[in-house]
DNA sequence: ACAACATATACGCGTAAACAAATGTGTCTG
DNA sequence: CAGACACATTTGTTTACGCGTATATGTTGT
């Protein structure tokens, strides 16, 4: 359950649609619960259920931030995983509830409330493509 | 059910171990379903209910030829769907089980028996590679 | 210690998927 | 038409999934 993300695991994880919003935003980077619950406008059991699952799956990884914890997507994927990432990103342009989910999540971000999630800012850089097919 | 694939189904599709085996022989070309039997050496009703599950996604197409029942990839499938069996024929090359079931097929169509099913040989070319990321 | 916030987990339910075994359907050959 | 072959579908059972609701855990500030 927790060791190589091989293929069918991958496909496991991507064949639900919010688990597959879920990783699509994680592609803009590193995000904390709260963010991903407000950009998909789901309830927070599920959100959090979802969560789990991909964390299990090894699909994604978290890190606590005081009461916040961040969820991320593996900073150096195996090969089969990055591969599965770019065509996110790109089927992503294609359909709209991405964008649209994209372009939430950039309100969030760009709403500084008195007390926002930091963490979103500080992590690593936002991981734009992975490795292009050879 | 029938329409257009999009990506939660791809996903659905190849989320089976058994499904991502029928695909990725598909890869090679049209097959029969004795042979995509033979070469995964899975029970006759099993592979038959897989097929049918990605017939019903959409995700091959089905042609009647004398006793047997060709199985093929879609022969100009949507971006998001090319990228994926792409990505497929990438990762097969990783993972042994699809290095060996390729290798059976590969027996399979030399050995010619003197009842043999010649649709997998007449039909379009083997599609070798979907389309590289823009 | 307590309240408030952020997140996780347990419970119960309905539904879909996967399997084995058996049976049905269509096609060719004699 | 009968039998053999290739394949599909039905039946019954088990297991996994996804959901909403409710509750638990962990963290921060007072």
């Amino acid at each position: 359950m927790l060791c190589a993300v091989n293929l069918v695991r991958i496909h496991e994880c991507l064949c639900d649609r919010t688990r597959l919003r879920v990783v699509h935003l994680l592609l803009h980077g590193p995000l904390c619960v709260c963010h991903i619950q407000e950009a998909l406008g789901e309830p927070q059991a599920k959100v959090s259920r979802h969560l789990a699952y991909l964390r299990r799956s090894g699909m994604v990884k978290t890190e606590r931030c005081g009461k916040w914890m961040i969820y991320r997507l593996p900073v150096d994927p195996p090969p089969a995983l990055g591969a599965q990432l770019a065509c996110l990103q790109d089927a992503a342009a294609e359909e709209a509830v991405f964008r649209q989910d994209g372009q939430r999540l950039s309100k969030l971000r760009r709403k500084p409330g008195p007390d926002n999630p930091p963490c979103a800012r500080q992590a690593r850089p936002p991981r734009r493509r992975a490795a292009t097919r050879s």
